[in-house]
RNA sequence: UGGGGCGUCGACAAGCGGUAAGUCACAUGAUUUUGGUUCAUGCAUGCGGAGGUUCGAAUCCUCCCGCCCCAGCCA
C-alpha cells in the first residue's frame, strides 16, 4: 500500500498534488482530512469522499485526519460521532490516533477572532437576523453596511468578549468579517463568524456560548491540523475566496482548498434532509433500513466494504455535476460477491414436488460444491428424497417458447442431482397448483459421465422434510424515479416512492446447513441473488435473510422485454 | 456584464495541439449441471453550437447556447 504509481484512473485532484509536490509547494507533504459533521448517518456519497482523502493521503504516503466538524451543538450529537467513527473503520481506513473535533480548537478559533478583530478586519454587530438579510442585498444589487461596522477595535473587543461571558441572547449580536458589502459573491458581504448559542455542547458542554461559523472554523482547522489540500464538494466553491482572506488576513498557514461533484446515484437521494424524511415520515424503518444508501443500511443488506471502495473508485472524480448509474453499484457488488458468496439452495415460493418413481422413505446423500469460482471452497452434502421443493416460478402449465423451465411432459435437471420429468399437475378445488408429480431418472445423477441427453434448464431445490423454514426480505429500489432528488422531476418525494420495495417472504426454505450460519458469510442463493442474515434480527435470534442483490436474470430481461 | 462552476457515447470518465482510453449499460455469438460466471465481437468520422488560429484543434482564441451552485446567526 505504499504508491503512487497506482493504475487506478488519475484525476484532477491527483494532477494538482502532482504539481504540488514538483514545486515543493507544502515540502512534498500530503495532508487531507475527512471532515463530517455529527449531525447524521454516512451514506455513500461520503464514502466517496472517504475513499477519496484517505485514498490520496495512502497513494502519496501522507495522512488523512478524520474530523468532526461540531461547531453547531444544536444539530448534533455523539451517538452521530460514534457511527461515523464505525462506518470509516469498516470501509477499511485508518485515521491514527485519534479523531479530531474543531470543538477542540474553540480557544484557538477565539484568539484568532479577536486578532481579526484587532486588524480592523472584524467587528460586532447588532443587527437582528432579519436585518443582516435585508442590509445583505440580492444577487444582483449590493449590499449595505451595517450602522455597527466603524466600531472601534476596543469596543469590538469588549462586545465579543461580553458575548462569550454570556452577557447577551441568543441572535441579539454576532462577528462578523469586515470585507465587502458590494461584492458580487454573497459570502463576501460581511458573513458572520460567530454566533450566540446557549446550547450544550456534546464535548465541551456548557464552556462555550459562542461558537463559529463553518467558514471560520473550517478553513482554521485545515490550517492548524497542518492539512496541505482540503478537498471539498462544488457548493463551497463560492466559499474559497473567504477561505482564503481568513487565512490571509490572519497570515497563517495556508492550505489549498480543492472542490470535486458530489456523488449521485440514480433510482436514491443523499440528501440528509431527503433521507431524514424518509425515517421520519416512517418509509422506512430507520437509518439502518437495508434500502437505505447509508451505509449502516449498505452494510445490513450485505455490501462489502471492498466493493463500495472498488466503485469509488471506478465512478472517477470530476467536477461536472453527474449521477452514476445504480447498474455500476450492483456490478462491483456482484463482481465481489460471486468470487467470495457460498453457493446454496433456497426455495422462497415454494411448491411441492413428489418424485412417484423414487422410493419412500430413501434418501442419497448428494456431493455439492460450494462455490464454482472458487475450488478451495469445497463441498457439502445435500440430502435428496422424494418429496421436494422448487421454486413455484420454475413451473408454468403453459409455458411460453423460451420457458426453459419444468412445464407438464418437461424436463429439467435438478442442481447436484437427477433429471426429473413432470408427469401431472395436482390443483386443488380452487384450480391452484399445489403439487406436481414427477418422475426421476436414476441414469442421470450428478456427476456421472456425461452420457445422459441435455436439459435446458438446471433448477435449485431443497428436500422437503430435510429443509428449514426461513423468512427472505427482497428489497428493491427506494424510488421509481431515476432521479429522485430532482426537485424538479419529483416536487414530492413521497410520490416518487416504490410501493414495492420491500417484499417479505414467511414460508420459505432453506437449505439445512445454513441454520449454522453465522452473520458474516454472505451466500448466493443459487439462481436467485446474494443474501445475507440481517444482523438486526441475528442479534435478537432470529434467522432472517436479507437479498443483497439479485443475480443478473436473463429470463426476467426477455420477460419485461415481451411485456412492452 | 451579480458572482462562481460545468458541458467528450444511454450513464460515468480519460484526454492538456499529432488525428477519440477504460468502465458500466446495451446488442450478438460461444462455453456452462446457476437463463449466474467466463470469453469473443459490436457500440462517438465525433467531443454543446458557430466562427477563427494552425500543416494539424476535444485540446488555443472569440462569440453564442444549455445546465448546476450562492441571498442560514446550517455545514
Amino acid at each position: 500500500m505504499n504508491t503512487s504509481d497506482s493504475n487506478l484512473p488519475s484525476n484532477f485532484i491527483r494532477y494538482i498534488i502532482d504539481d504540488d509536490m514538483k514545486s515543493q509547494k507544502f515540502q512534498g507533504r500530503v495532508h487531507t482530512r475527512f471532515p463530517p459533521e455529527p449531525n447524521g448517518f454516512l451514506h455513500i456519497g461520503h464514502a466517496k469522499s472517504i475513499c477519496l482523502n484517505f485514498g490520496i493521503a495512502r497513494e502519496y504516503q501522507g495522512k488523512c485526519n478524520l474530523r468532526f466538524d461540531d461547531t453547531n451543538p444544536a444539530k448534533e450529537d455523539e451517538k452521530y460521532v460514534q457511527s461515523i467513527k464505525e462506518d470509516v473503520e469498516w470501509l477499511g481506513f485508518d485515521w491514527g490516533e485519534a479523531p479530531f473535533f474543531a470543538s477542540g480548537y474553540f480557544t484557538a478559533l477565539y484568539d484568532c477572532a479577536r486578532q481579526l478583530i484587532s486588524k480592523g478586519k472584524a467587528y460586532v454587530d447588532d443587527l437582528s437576523p432579519d436585518q443582516i438579510r435585508e442590509y445583505r442585498g440580492t444577487l444582483k444589487e449590493p449590499g449595505k453596511e451595517s450602522p455597527f461596522r466603524n466600531r472601534s477595535v476596543e469596543e469590538n473587543l469588549d462586545l465579543f468578549q461580553r458575548m462569550k461571558t454570556g452577557e447577551f441572547e441568543e441572535g441579539a449580536k454576532v462577528l462578523r468579517a469586515k470585507i465587502d458589502m458590494g461584492s458580487g459573491n454573497l459570502n463576501m458581504r460581511d458573513p458572520v463568524l460567530y454566533r450566540i448559542l446557549k446550547a450544550h455542547h456534546h464535548r465541551t458542554g456548557d464552556e462555550w456560548c459562542i461558537y463559529p461559523m463553518y467558514d471560520f472554523a473550517h478553513c482554521l482547522s485545515d490550517s492548524i491540523e497542518g492539512v496541505t489540500h482540503s478537498i471539498c464538494t462544488l457548493e463551497f466553491e463560492d466559499h474559497r475566496p473567504l477561505y482564503d482572506w481568513i487565512l490571509n488576513t490572519l497570515e497563517v498557514y495556508h492550505p489549498q482548498q480543492i472542490e470535486f461533484a458530489r456523488l449521485n446515484l440514480t433510482y436514491t437521494v443523499l440528501s440528509k434532509r431527503k433521507l431524514l424524511q424518509l425515517v421520519e415520515d416512517g418509509h422506512v424503518d430507520g437509518w439502518d433500513d437495508p434500502r437505505m444508501p447509508t451505509l449502516s443500511g449498505m452494510r445490513r443488506r450485505g455490501f462489502t466494504s471492498n466493493s463500495i471502495r472498488d466503485f469509488c473508485e471506478r465512478i472517477g472524480v470530476a467536477k461536472s455535476n453527474s449521477i452514476i448509474d445504480l447498474a455500476l453499484l450492483e456490478h462491483c457488488l456482484r463482481e465481489e460477491l460471486n468470487k467470495t458468496a457460498l453457493r446454496v439452495m433456497a426455495v422462497l415460493r415454494p411448491i411441492k414436488v413428489i418424485l412417484t418413481n423414487y422410493p419412500e422413505g430413501q434418501t442419497e446423500e448428494l456431493e455439492s460444491e460450494n462455490n464454482p469460482e472458487d475450488p478451495d471452497a469445497g463441498s457439502r452434502k445435500l440430502t435428496f428424497s422424494r418429496e421436494l421443493y422448487i421454486e413455484r416460478d420454475d413451473f408454468m402449465e403453459e409455458p411460453p417458447k423460451k420457458f426453459f423451465r419444468l412445464a407438464p411432459g418437461k424436463e429439467v435437471r435438478l442442481k447436484h442431482a437427477y433429471i426429473i420429468k413432470c408427469e401431472e399437475v395436482i390443483k386443488d378445488e380452487q384450480d391452484n397448483i399445489v403439487e406436481l408429480r414427477c418422475t426421476y431418472d436414476p441414469d442421470t445423477k450428478s456427476g456421472q459421465v456425461e452420457k445422459s441427453r441435455k436439459v435446458k434448464a438446471t433448477l435449485h431445490w431443497v428436500s422437503a422434510s430435510h429443509a428449514i423454514d426461513a423468512e427472505v426480505r427482497l428489497y428493491g429500489n427506494l424510488f421509481t424515479s431515476p432521479n429522485p432528488g430532482d426537485e424538479k422531476e419529483c416536487p414530492e418525494l413521497k410520490d416518487a416512492l416504490n410501493p414495492d420495495s420491500l417484499e417479505i417472504l414467511k414460508d420459505c426454505k432453506v437449505e439445512p446447513g445454513l441454520a449454522d450460519a453465522n452473520g458474516d458469510q454472505p451466500f448466493q442463493f443459487l439462481r436467485l441473488g446474494y443474501f445475507c442474515l440481517d444482523p438486526v434480527a441475528l442479534a435478537q435470534g432470529k434467522r432472517i435473510f436479507n437479498r443483497t442483490v439479485t443475480l443478473k436474470d436473463e429470463w426476467a430481461k426477455l420477460q419485461k422485454k415481451a411485456k412492452g
